[in-house]
DNA sequence: CAAAAATTTTCACTATACTGAAATAATCCC
DNA sequence: GGGATTATTTCAGTATAGTGAAAATTTTTG
């Protein structure tokens, strides 16, 4: 009743086109018990994992590769950024490296959440990434059941299928710039842009 | 009740020299459980099995990568050899890919069993891989609950950990060029030549 | 928009992973 | 070699993974 692994399933299982039950007679196993486990209502046993990553061809390193980048949050402080110049410009890193790298890249958009107002649902059917760079303002971020406390200066990337919940905490209004990314090729799943 | 990672798992656990109770204190989990799953008689859950590598400090990915490896079985018929030519001399190709690469190695001895005689028991201790090159007679193998039929110029590979008995089957005397690997540098274990 | 079909979720039940304590086996040490 | 200590296994009981049917939801279709 620990791992979280259950969307990422779904999420592969969507992109093949292939239904509860067509996944769950062949792998052998219940639909009940695939329903539960795609929303984390049940935790696996290892020999129904290995059967569902059978029928979707998955190796299960490669599985447990992404897993292990996908179940990592990483939250980089104003005073922990990497300064680097290139081309006459100064960048600094807002995102480490188990983000970074990998199979997913970003698209941005402008986020203002008013005192006491949130965003993030448990399950936005959304695939690929999220980075955050936190303008103004403070709030929490709940991802995977633990509780990050996040202020101005701050970044924060996860993995968006997680359910995840960030809401403003503070008095002011809370600004960040707010990055996306769809799945690409490099992963599981066949169409781009999903 | 399908995985046989047991063996596996307590020999990373004696290569570390970690008594059972101390790595379930440190995994928190029983020490029956953990002797269970090491022996076979129990299929761990996916929490457990993470929660146990990381007590070893082994990357799930990793741990994956050589399990696959690991339930392999690879039988090369006598007419699937693959020869080639090199510095003069003409080679036969014995060990298939999935054996060859990786993180073992082969040294050899000879073997002879006499009609009805069987070799090998259910735990030898003996970490790494066994390669059979049947040389005359005929044999049965049986390998982790499967049964495999052998004879003269077929070639066996697996590994070693794995349950595994060699019968002979037939009237004459069965004899083979039998090789063995320690464990080496590349895989979890610590010790070489253990 | 309503009825039908297909897909997913819920619910009561069964099988099995997991626990804690006692029994067995192995190791230590004088 | 024998008693003490430590490590492992067994056993009865509990928690949870897994099942099969029916209910609820979503999608299709006319």
């Amino acid at each position: 009743m620990k791992t979280k692994l259950g969307p990422l399933l779904r999420a592969i299982r969507n992109s093949r086109h292939l239904t509860i039950k067509e996944v769950a007679t062949k792998a052998g196993v219940s639909s009940s018990l695939l329903s539960q486990i795609e929303r984390n209502r049940i935790s696996p046993s290892l020999d129904t994992l290995l059967q569902l990553l059978e029928v979707y061809g998955v190796p299960p390193n490669k599985f447990f590769k992404d897993y292990e980048t996908m179940t990592r949050v990483e939250i980089v402080k104003r005073d922990q950024r990497k300064i680097y110049q290139r081309k006459g410009f100064k960048y600094e890193t807002l995102c480490g490296e188990s983000q970074s790298k990998g199979s997913h890249s970003f698209n941005a958009f402008f986020l203002e959440l008013s005192p006491g107002q949130k965003r993030g649902d448990t399950d936005d059917g959304h695939l690929g990434r999220e980075l955050g760079i936190v303008i103004a303002g403070s709030a929490q971020l709940i991802y995977g059941g633990e509780t990050y406390d996040i202020q101005a200066g701050d970044t924060l990337s996860f993995f968006s299928q997680i359910p995840h919940v960030i809401k403003n905490t503070g008095e002011k209004r809370f600004q960040a710039y707010w990055i996306v990314t769809p799945a690409d090729g490099e992963d599981y799943f066949g169409e781009k842009n999903a």
